[in-house]
RNA sequence: GUGGGUAUAGCUCAGUUGGUUAGAGCGCCAGAUUGUGGCUCUGGAGGCCGUGGGUUCAAAUCCCACUAUCCACCCCA
């Protein structure tokens, strides 16, 4: 072995998968690429790099810490963190250029060097769905996204899932009604309930600096329980004086209203006023999306409405709402709670060829040809090796049929198909070979 | 950025109070009469025990440093 071998090795928080998971991936992928389609977004696909000072337009913050940055001559590049603000610079750049509602999904990766650990990646998938408005954009739309949401989830195959939803403005009008200055700092606590538990939170509020009062009304707001509508009556009966406070209810109560003729059964959303999001862009709804059965996963959709999206790039008004898959991270879960299929084939082939002897290559390739102009993926072991080694390639990836060819099948021109998981093999014509795997 | 683990074969891991040629399972390669895989059997390849130093007659094992990596917190998808 040579000293000069460099061991190879991916960088910490790099995912890639084995042929295996990598086809289920995409098919995941895939299920959610065509389910926004079908709603009718329109795909792009910008940069992976962009010029710094687009990138931290916004400034400040987790951001500017975990941004790749680095310099190439003379010019300052980023890796882009996320896709909302790739599509701002976008939105605002083709302005004229683009028909608003604007409907765009975006499924990519993203950047961020922050510590990994379980679950949390470098570089990750983003599955991003946004409308954007001109000036205003219908609340309506709110309702839309939480039937995406919804929609996404079922063809991925969930059936126990619940969309959370919330509305800032609430949050927001009820804070300003205490006094409350600090308000990141108090959502942040807010949303962490499910995980540190109602006493946790009490406790990170008195560190902020509240004052017992206070805190005992926003445990109190935080507490209320029911159905949808019981706990918009809970609110209303508040009678909080508050402009947007009573903007966030009527915003909600239009969202709930128009989700049930988007077809999302009851069971799969919920009003819960502790989801806040982190991001402090978000301005009225906002989503986080639970697994019932893995409340340990955490949320694997979440996004929300926002007033100003490309506020940075334009002085355009442009509102929006849109939600985001974290399809790396969902995968990486998934596959540790065990609920990936299992058996699943390394190689999408359907059907190998197998020349028995060299001198059959020139059929056999003819043979794949015809396969595939009927729609079959196929392929053809080349190779002076025994027959039982190509037989055990395709017993190793899984491949589902072979056809082997050799002196008797050229001379009737047949084929010998065999299903390799009962082991019986008959020899075919080759259409009759197409209508069996077909 | 803060705190805590771990590092032995391609992978998952054993390895006794420090003791002589470092092990298993899986995987890989080859064979069991050369037009037939899976199952079984037999054989084989593959390790500077993360790197460097220290203690000791003796270190995979104990100590220190470095590096890598994982986990938790922060923050977030």
């Amino acid at each position: 072995m040579s000293k000069e071998i460099v061991k190879p090795t991916t960088l910490p928080g790099f995912l890639e998968l084995l042929p295996e998971d990598q086809i289920l991936f995409n098919k995941i992928k895939d299920t959610i690429r065509q389910t926004y389609e079908k709603h009718g977004f329109i795909p792009i696909d910008t940069p992976l790099i962009e010029k710094s000072e687009v990138l931290l337009a916004k400034g400040g913050g987790e951001t500017e810490k975990q941004i790749y940055r680095f310099t190439k001559g003379d010019t300052d590049m980023s890796l882009r963190f996320d896709l909302t603000v790739p599509l701002a610079r976008f939105v605002a750049q083709h302005f004229q250029e683009l028909t608003f509602p604007y409907r765009r999904y975006h499924i990519g990766k993203v950047y961020r060097g922050e510590r990994s650990q379980r679950g949390r990646f470098r570089e990750f998938y983003q599955c991003d769905v946004d409308i954007i408005g001109n000036g205003k954009l219908s609340v309506i739309y709110d309702a839309e996204i939480l039937s995406i949401i919804y929609h996404t989830f079922i063809n991925l195959g969930f059936e126990d899932f619940t969309i959370r939803i919330n509305n800032r403005k609430i949050l927001n009008g009820f804070f300003d009604s205490l006094n409350i200055t600090n308000t990141a700092d108090v959502l942040r606590s807010i949303d962490k309930l499910q995980k540190i538990g109602a006493k946790g939170v009490s406790s990170e509020l008195i560190h902020i600096g509240l004052s017992t009062k206070v805190i005992d009304k926003i445990l109190n707001f935080i507490k209320i329980q029911g159905s949808g509508e019981e706990k918009l009556q809970a609110l209303i009966s508040l009678n909080i004086e508050n402009q947007t406070f009573k903007e966030g209810i009527e915003e909600i109560s239009t969202v709930i209203g128009y989700v049930k003729s988007f077809g999302v059964p009851e069971k799969n959303y919920i009003i819960d006023l502790t989801i806040a999001r982190g991001l402090d862009y978000y301005t009225g709804t906002v989503y986080e999306t639970f697994l019932d059965e893995y409340p340990e996963i955490g949320s694997v959709c979440s996004g929300g409405r926002y007033d100003n999206l490309a506020e940075y790039y334009t002085t355009q008004k442009l509102p929006g709402v849109g939600v985001s898959i974290g399809l790396t991270r969902l995968f990486y879960q998934l596959k540790e709670a065990g609920l990936l299929g299992k058996n699943t084939p390394s190689t999408l082939t359907k059907v190998l060829v197998i020349p028995m002897d060299e001198s059959f290559n020139e059929y056999s390739i003819k043979i794949a040809n015809s396969l595939r102009e009927n729609d079959i993926i196929s392929e053809v072991y080349f190779g002076n090796v025994k027959i039982g080694k190509k037989l055990n390639y395709a017993n190793k990836l899984n491949i589902p049929y072979t056809i082997l060819i050799g002196e008797e099948e050229i001379k009737n021109w047949k084929v010998s198909l065999k299903d390799m998981t009962t082991g019986s093999q008959e020899i075919v014509t080759l259409d009759n070979a197409i209508k069996t795997l077909k």
